[in-house]
DNA sequence: GCCATTTCCCTTTTT
DNA sequence: GGGAAATGGC
């Protein structure tokens, strides 16, 4: 008996095709990590491959160590020298080694998403851009779209051609990429993209790695962007022995610039790439898996597949429909609390949300009631003030050429170097090409900074210098304190903080001092760029730890590639899942995206599957009235249970309508006059249809989603017709061009007097007549 | 240069 | 409702 006889028909192809590109479409809960490690160790034990010539890449840190766990359980430890880890630690690996080849030095510095802002936002005043017209998240994310596509500035600005924005963005995308080269940075993006100009530029170094990687095998493939794609494409170029896992139902990353052709034409890049399907579920019943494979139908961009399991039906799915977030939240925490009575554990539940902002609401109930949870995602630790504070000076010290870091920590804590100061600095650093930290040890001879100023510049750079010299001598944990007793960092935090709020944040430093002292307990070299790397790379999910007995709050995107017996999906609500912004948007892959993002929500459970919305939701400070997401809806309800857990009844629908009619008449913006609301966040409001927890039969689609509207005469149901005068919230007074019906709302263009044509859901849009 | 107040934007998801 | 940037007075 070996360890092979315990794989299925296709996970034993999927071991076996060890030679030339394979595709593994590998279904949620098909055992693909099963698959991979169970090859790794075939190509090891049997084919007599080295490890040392395998690289396996998964996309976040907890897979790879998972991975390699596992790898380690099958063969032992002789598998070390595999590459086991994620695109991104495998690239700064690579990058720490030979970038200097490319313009970079090897300790180069990795930007996060708050320093790029600061680049973003420092470029688009440079060139005096209008910041009203040109956000920086936009124009953010719009350059890191273009790097994700390997486009240069200069290819963009070729693709601009008379677009103005475009022009501009290229330009300001310039200048970023210019200001993290003289910073010695790189961001997330170029982590990768950096790595494909290395293996384009530098023939030898790119034939080093594709001799040394003979297997090359990727994990969650449909979330590869182009940039990995090529990549991976150059390593596997020599050998040919790419295997690729994935399933192009859990691509839910599109918005960070994933390309699913990536997976869906696979085999157009290889054409000699065997194809095996995984479609055997060992994770879900049979009822959760029916609940999935319905909803993820209504997708037109797929390849058709279809779980299956030999589990049995198992319970039923469960559908609460909650008056409040609250009611919602005490209702998931209580069932959580009877189900741990009557024998679970907690760390059998997990509680799943489309928004990290919804994990407030449910914080205070597990608070309330005494149930043990926690949440990740959200704040990042490493985004708390006090810890980039720190991380500043370490990065300063680590790379002098990091002028975000030493423009974050030149006055912190004070020393009267304010913004007109340093701006002079910068001219002067831009006018002798000289970078800012060579400016600021120069600063005497700039003749508009006076000496009193100049002196306390020096004091900086004394500081700092001296804090370089003991760099080398101390541990990354010893530097840490030596720092906080320099800057009288405490001191500086009491000033304007609440003595709680004080000890907070220092709690938060420690933590991050024994993050410094594990590293270096575990790191092969340790060093104060590898922990720097260590702390840029990581995710809050990396460090979930499945022994703790405590129930697990996420977003839906965290929870991917995770399960749990128990799963509660919350804040079921059209317009918050869907998003209003996918709901809202032309484009139609952006709500198939959605409907993916739920059947990764579904698939997590393994025994029971328990949805829920809340018929009112505070969102920004306004109260929404919400109906029920078009994904409950797309599930036949022989699937559901009519009663769950005796919580509550679903509502009967009738009730649901009068309940909320009542509600609506209540509201501020419904009332006669006087509405006070000035934001332009009109989520999700009254007008129009409600669905209530009405079901619709499995081949019903919304029409909405085929794009096939039909028009319809709809002044009745809506209060306006097209010609008719409306005002809307933020938009103001306008004209109703045309209404056209999208089966479950109205579609509306309106003429706006001053903001222009907008077309808009009749049910979002607040619309209200006008005389 | 510093501080208090106002204004803005935000919330879709993150390696 | 909240946090961070911009503004304006000292």
């Amino acid at each position: 008996m070996s360890i092979y006889d315990t794989l299925n028909e296709q996970q034993r192809q999927g071991v076996f095709a060890t030679e030339g590109p394979v595709l593994l479409l590998a279904g949620a809960g098909s055992g693909k990590t099963r698959v991979l490690t169970h090859r790794i160790a075939y190509l090891v034990e049997e084919k007599e491959v080295n490890p040392y010539n395998i690289l396996a890449i998964t996309f976040t840190n907890k897979a790879a160590a998972e991975m390699r766990e596992r790898v380690d359980n099958l063969v032992g430890l002789e598998a070390g020298s595999a590459w086991i880890m994620t695109f991104h630690a495998a690239c700064v690996r690579i990058l720490r080694r030979y970038i200097e080849r490319i313009g970079y030095e090897n300790n180069f510095t990795i930007y996060d998403t708050d320093d790029q802002r600061t680049l973003i936002r420092d470029a688009l005043k440079r060139f005096d851009m209008d910041t009203k017209i040109y956000k920086d998240k936009a124009v953010l994310a719009q350059i890191s779209r273009a790097k994700d596509e390997l486009i240069t500035p200069d290819d963009m600005e070729l693709a601009a051609g008379q677009d103005l924005r475009k022009k501009n963005v290229a330009k300001v995308y310039r200048e970023y990429q210019r200001q993290l080269k003289a910073s010695n940075a790189l961001d997330f993006d170029d982590i990768i993209c950096k790595t494909v100009e290395l293996f384009t530029s530098c023939s030898e170094v790119l034939e080093y790695y594709q001799q040394r990687f003979r297997y090359i095998m990727v994990d969650e493939y449909q979330d590869t962007n182009t940039a990995q794609f090529k990549l991976v494409s150059l390593l596997a170029a020599r050998h040919r022995n790419l295997c690729v896992v994935g399933d192009d139902d859990q691509s839910i990353y599109k918005f960070r610039g994933a390309n699913v052709k990536n997976i869906l034409e696979f085999e157009h890049f290889f054409p000699e790439a065997k194809v095996i399907k995984l479609e055997q579920n060992y994770r879900s019943t049979q009822n959760i898996l029916d609940a999935a494979n319905a909803v993820i139908r209504n997708n037109i961009e797929r390849k058709d597949k279809r779980l299956w399991t030999d589990a049995g039906a198992g319970d039923k799915i469960e559908y609460h429909v909650y008056n409040s977030a609250f009611e919602e939240a005490y209702g998931i925490v209580s069932d959580i609390k009877k189900d741990v009575g009557n024998g679970a554990a907690y760390n059998d539940h997990a509680v799943l949300y489309r928004t990290n902002a919804q994990s407030r609401s449910l914080e205070e109930k597990f608070v309330e009631l005494g149930v043990p949870y926690k949440i990740y995602g959200g704040v990042n630790f490493y985004g708390r003030k006090e810890i980039k504070d720190v991380l500043a000076y370490l990065k300063t010290i680590d790379n002098a050429r990091d002028e975000v870091a030493i423009k974050r920590i030149i006055n912190v804590p004070k020393r009267g170097i304010g913004t007109t100061t340093l701006d002079k600095i910068s001219i002067y650093a831009q006018d002798n090409d000289c970078g800012l930290y060579a400016a600021l040890v120069r600063c005497g001879e700039i003749p508009s900074i006076s000496k009193a100023t100049a002196a306390k510049v020096t004091g900086f750079v004394t500081m700092i210098s001296a804090m370089r010299a003991k760099a080398r001598e101390l541990s990354v944990k010893e530097l840490i304190n030596e720092i906080l007793n320099d800057i009288h960092y405490e001191e500086y935090l009491s000033d304007d903080d609440e003595p709680e709020e004080v000890a907070d944040r220092m709690d938060n430093i420690s933590e991050l001092i024994s993050k410094a002292a594990a590293y270096e307990a575990e790191a092969e070299v340790p060093s104060l760029s590898g922990f720097l790397e260590e702390v840029a790379l990581v995710a809050d999910i990396d460090g979930m730890d499945d022994s703790n007995n405590v129930v697990s709050l996420m977003t839906l995107h965290s929870a991917k590639g995770l399960e749990f017996p128990v799963v509660y999906l919350s804040g079921m609500e059209d317009g918050n899942f869907p998003s209003y912004m996918a709901v809202t948007s032309d484009d139609k892959s952006d709500l198939e995206e959605e409907r993916r993002l739920c059947y990764v929500g579904i698939t997590r459970a393994k025994k029971r599957l328990v949805m829920s919305m809340a018929k009112q939701r505070m969102i920004r400070g306004e109260v929404m009235i919400c109906k029920s997401s078009r994904f409950v809806n797309e599930i036949p309800r022989e699937y559901i249970a009519e009663t769950g857990q005796g919580i509550r009844k679903p509502t009967p629908f009738g009730d649901v309508n009068a309940a909320e009619e009542r509600l609506r008449a209540e509201l501020p913006w419904n009332r006669p006059s006087g509405s006070i609301f000035s934001s332009g966040s009109s989520r999700i409001s009254g007008s129009g249809y409600s669905a209530g927890v009405k079901r619709r039969q499995p081949t019903e689609r919304p029409t909405f989603t085929k794009g096939a509207p039909v028009p319809a005469a709809s002044e009745e149901e809506l209060g306006y017709a097209a010609g008719d005068r409306v005002r809307h919230i933020k938009f103001g007074d306008g004209t109703v061009a045309k209404i056209v019906s999208g089966g479950r709302d109205f579609e509306v263009t309106v003429d706006f007097d001053t903001a222009g044509t907008k077309k808009m859901f009749a049910s979002f849009a607040k619309l209200v007549k006008i005389d």
